[in-house]
RNA sequence: GGGAGCAUAGCUCAGCUGGGAGAGCACCUGCCUUACAAGCAGGGGGUCACUGGUUCAAGUCCAGUUGUUCCCACCA
């Protein structure tokens, strides 16, 4: 070894060497290999519009602890990389970019439109892909798939043909939500409804032959012009004898019957329901149920179409002000009410959504929802954490048919190809000619899929199905999904079906979903905020080690997370302390293994604690990641190499350190090594640089990437030690506690007596001397069975079982001892008082587990010893 | 209208199957002790939102209340 370390990491020299040494040797290329469990991951594809953001980093990070934690397990571990063409997001960024240079998709045409999409891709593709490499991600890179390369797109074209031959695809006429402004269907899960200020308006339409009146309420006045119907409650009293009238829409002059439905309810509004079946969900229902007729009154950009009369060529809010002022000048708008109302709008572009009828295509979801509900249910599917699993079990049992196609262009076109002589055929292929009519001039679909159609087949497409292959069968199904609770429904619900109608076999076990990332306020990162967190900035400030770090602890499954600079601070201020253990350690003579054959031979209690502490350190590690629990792991491997590891082991360890001849030197050597070499393994999977720069710095192996997962050791469980140690730290700790509040100067040393009447307590002391003269300052500890011989003036701490006395005649102030002693007297007293309490609880000791109950009849005795022990010091001093 | 999360130290958050409240940051005191001042030692600070219940024992389980955030939903 004999490498100079220097005083801090500077993750600048070594995070890029780093991973272009990993990409080199390879270690993340995962092969099918028979000789070892499978362990895969798919990527949640990024779109290709974006870069790395804040959330990017921490699913990664999140995915990279798991992977590398298996991959150390022994596992062909496999990190599968990949992006989503991401249709419409996509889409609409190209569109933009074009109307930069005045151009629109017309002036391209399909073909042209589709040359600029892969340019962008070819452009922005890889962006996010790239900067994970500053990340750590360990994923097989030489996998690296997109949704719209050939094989995915033959999985698409597969899955497409195989679900119409079966009759679970259709292509109908049906309500669908409309974007005006993209001019596209979109589905349900992508309208997102907010609560907005608006108006509830009152009209009144004439009833025929009568001087009665429909009186209504609408929220949309322009779906006016396509109404055909009113709509009762049939148990309504006021109106049943209106049932069967004929209202008039007086703008149009269009008649139309008054029916009664029980979907209107009769305490809302008015009672009395405009039936718009074009343009309004239920509307659609109860026009199905009464066979009225659907009028559509609205184009593709919104504008009221020639269904509308005079209104045709209007825009829909136009139109809705006129509509308003017409009814009132005809003396039928009644009134006008403000309610905050739920409206949809397009989670792409914000634009209002409208439904409007139009012919698409639909996956019939019933059939294909089933199964994957069951899985669900019957526990095959885990959630974590299981609270999702309601969100999950509530989409599926509610879910209605999914509107797939869409009027754009970047995407996978749909495989459907129309003869003039109306005949559609539907194939991977396009059909040399029709096969009906021989004609051979076939038109392709003009519409694209729902993005999701294609990464809903992500976990087996990306493997290379629809041809069979090993590594389809080795890597499938996957062992866990990892991902933001906001997908669930998008994206889990649909692979999770698609693996199970496909591949028969569910795409993964585990579905661990994450929260979202937000600023230093709790608020959500966005645009509009400027509160975005560029990861690459903060791992060029502190490292992405300490990134990582930030972004694992403190955080649990589903929980959203806060980040801020303190954070990512402490984190990194963490990797530079791993740093300085192990500078440390290398500072020593002969401190490496192979040097002077350190060896564990001749191990002395603190080097048994240490080593005791840390092996059960590993099991319960390894447990909360097998788990999930990245938080809680990363939260005891900090604590325990701090705290334990840096803070106790390494200034116990110092005297022997320094001493040449000291016979526990070489235990000690080893022990060092040992435990931070464990430590640095725990940790590779969260810090993965720092880790691996120690690691081959002092030639542990080749790479810590592949190194081995420590596992627990039985022959290293030490319990006496553990307790022995634990009762040594208790000492110095009071005594630094007592020479500080004496306001002892840590530079003034004084001899210390350890008075116990236990043997073996005495043998505790006495082996644990040295570690006291280290820690408290003591010059010199002499350990008695009576206090004989210690100076009166000697300040003392008293302990269960031992009372410590530390004499420095000329800094002490008795009254101030006293009265230390006495707030001490009165803390343990109230010891023995809780003690006592519990104790003469009957239901206490008759109910609580035995060994509980003896625990606090010894904590009584040993309290009361106490309570003695500094009774007779007042009494000394007084 | 349904469903869910959260409510614990000044701030941000942990706390697994119920058995004497923790961390990081901030704060106070003392230390440049030859790995680390991005550090060391010591310390202050919490009726675990409220009410009730189960239990020998509740931050932890149950019910309700309040506050807050989010998701879903066609109330025209």
């Amino acid at each position: 070894m004999k490498k100079e370390m220097a005083a801090k990491y500077n993750p600048k020299l070594v995070e890029d060497r780093l991973y272009a040494k990993w990409l080199e040797r390879g270690y993340f290329r995962a092969t099918a290999d028979e000789a070892r469990a499978p362990y895969t991951i798919m990527i949640p594809p990024p779109n290709i519009t974006s870069q790395l953001h804040i959330g990017h980093a921490f699913e990664a990070t999140l995915i990279d602890v798991l992977i590398r934690f298996k991959r150390m397990q022994g596992y062909s571990a496999l990190w599968m990389p990949g992006t989503d063409h991401a249709a419409i997001a996509t889409e609409v960024k190209i569109v933009e970019s074009m109307a930069a240079e005045g151009l629109n998709k017309a002036d391209l045409g399909r073909e042209g439109f589709m040359a600029r999409a892969w340019d962008w891709y070819g452009k922005y593709g890889s962006a996010i892909i790239n900067q994970l490499h500053k990340l750590g991600a360990s994923c097989d890179w030489e996998r690296t798939r997109f949704t719209m390369d050939e094989g995915l797109t033959d999985a698409v074209l597969e899955v497409f043909v195989r679900l119409y031959d079966k009759g679970l695809i259709y292509k109908g006429e049906r309500l669908v939500n409309w974007c005006t402004r993209c001019k596209t269907s979109i589905s349900d899960a992508e309208v997102e409804h907010e609560e907005k200020n608006g108006g509830f308006w009152h009209f009144k339409y004439p009833i025929k032959d009568s001087d009665d009146f429909a009186i209504f309420a609408t929220t949309r006045p322009e779906t006016m012009l396509g109404d055909v119907a009113i709509a009762v409650n049939p148990d309504d009293e006021r109106y049943t004898h209106l049932v069967g009238k004929t209202a008039i829409m007086p703008i149009l002059g269009r008649e139309m019957p008054i029916v009664a439905d029980s979907y209107v309810k009769p305490d809302f509004g008015t009672g009395m329901v405009k039936v718009t079946p074009a343009h309004d969900f239920n509307d659609f229902d109860i026009g199905t149920r009464h066979d009225l007729p659907r009028v559509n009154v609205m184009n593709d950009d919104g504008t009221i179409n020639e269904n509308g009369g005079n209104y045709a060529g209007l825009d829909r809010y136009a139109a809705r002000k006129r509509i308003i002022q017409e009814m009132d000048e005809l003396g039928l708008f009644v009134k006008k009410e403000d309610i905050i109302h739920a409206i949809g709008g397009h989670d792409r572009c914000g634009s209002v959504v409208e439904p409007l009828i139009k012919l698409q295509w639909f996956v019939k979801m019933a059939d294909l929802a089933a199964p994957a509900l069951a899985a669900y249910q019957n526990g095959d599917l885990r959630i974590v954490p299981p609270r999702f699993g309601k969100v999950y079990a509530h989409w599926l049992t509610n879910i209605k048919d999914w509107c797939i196609s869409r009027q754009l262009w970047w995407g996978h076109r749909i495989p459907a190809y129309y003869c003039d002589c109306g005949h559609m055929a539907v194939a991977k292929v396009a059909p040399a000619a029709c096969p009906k009519c021989g004609n051979v001039a076939l038109k392709q679909d003009e519409d694209s899929l729902d993005t999701w159609f294609s990464s809903a087949l992500w976990p087996f497409s990306t493997l290379g199905w629809p041809q069979d292959n090993k590594d389809l069968r080795y890597f499938y199904p996957t062992n866990v999904l990892c991902c933001g609770y906001d997908i669930l429904f998008f994206w889990v619900i649909r692979m999770v079906f698609s693996g199970l109608e496909f591949m028969g076999e569910l795409p993964f076990r585990d579905v661990l979903l994450h929260g979202i990332v937000r600023d230093e306020l709790g608020r959500k990162i966005s645009k509009s905020l400027g509160n975005g967190i560029d990861p690459l900035i903060l791992i060029d400030e502190f490292g992405a080690d300490s990134l990582r770090f930030a972004l694992i602890t403190g955080n649990t499954p589903g929980n959203d997370l806060r980040l801020y600079n303190e954070k990512v601070e402490s984190a990194r201020n963490f990797t530079n302390k791993i740093w300085n253990a192990a500078r440390f350690i290398a500072m020593q003579e002969g401190c490496h293994p192979r040097e002077n054959g350190n060896s564990p031979d001749n191990l002395q209690p603190a080097d048994k604690w240490i080593l005791s502490k840390l092996n059960s350190l590993i099991r319960e590690a390894t447990q909360n990641l097998d788990a999930y629990d990245l938080g809680l792991a990363a939260d005891k491997v900090y604590s325990f190499m701090w705290d334990e590891f840096c803070d106790w082991y390494i200034e116990m360890a110092k005297p022997r350190l320094y001493n040449p001849d000291d016979s526990g030197r070489s235990a000690a050597l080893w022990t060092l090594n040992f435990v931070l070499r464990t430590g640095l393994q725990l940790l590779h999977p969260i810090i993965p640089f720092v880790t691996e720069e120690i690691y081959t710095n002092f030639e542990f192996g080749e790479s810590i990437t592949i190194s081995d997962w420590p596992t627990f050791a039985p022959e290293m469980h030490f319990p006496a030690e553990e307790a022995q140690i634990e009762r040594i730290k208790e000492a110095v700790r009071a005594l630094r506690n007592l020479r500080n509040q004496m306001n002892v100067p840590p530079s003034r040393k004084a001899k210390t007596f350890v008075v116990a009447s236990d043997c073996a307590t005495r043998s505790i002391f006495e082996d644990g001397a040295t570690y006291i003269r280290a820690l408290a300052g003591a010059s010199e500890v002499a350990v008695l069975s009576q206090k004989v011989g210690i100076d009166d003036n000697a300040v003392s701490v008293v302990l269960p079982g031992a009372e410590i006395f530390m004499p420095l005649e000329d800094l002490v102030d008795l009254a101030k001892e006293r009265e230390r002693l006495n707030k001490e007297f009165a803390k343990i007293r109230a010891e023995v008082d809780r003690v006592v309490a519990k104790l003469n609880n009957p239901g206490f000791v008759s109910k609580a587990p035995a060994n509980l109950v003896e625990e606090e009849r010894a904590k009584e005795a040993k309290f009361r010893e106490m309570l003695n022990a500094i009774k007779s010091q007042l009494e000394g001093i007084s």
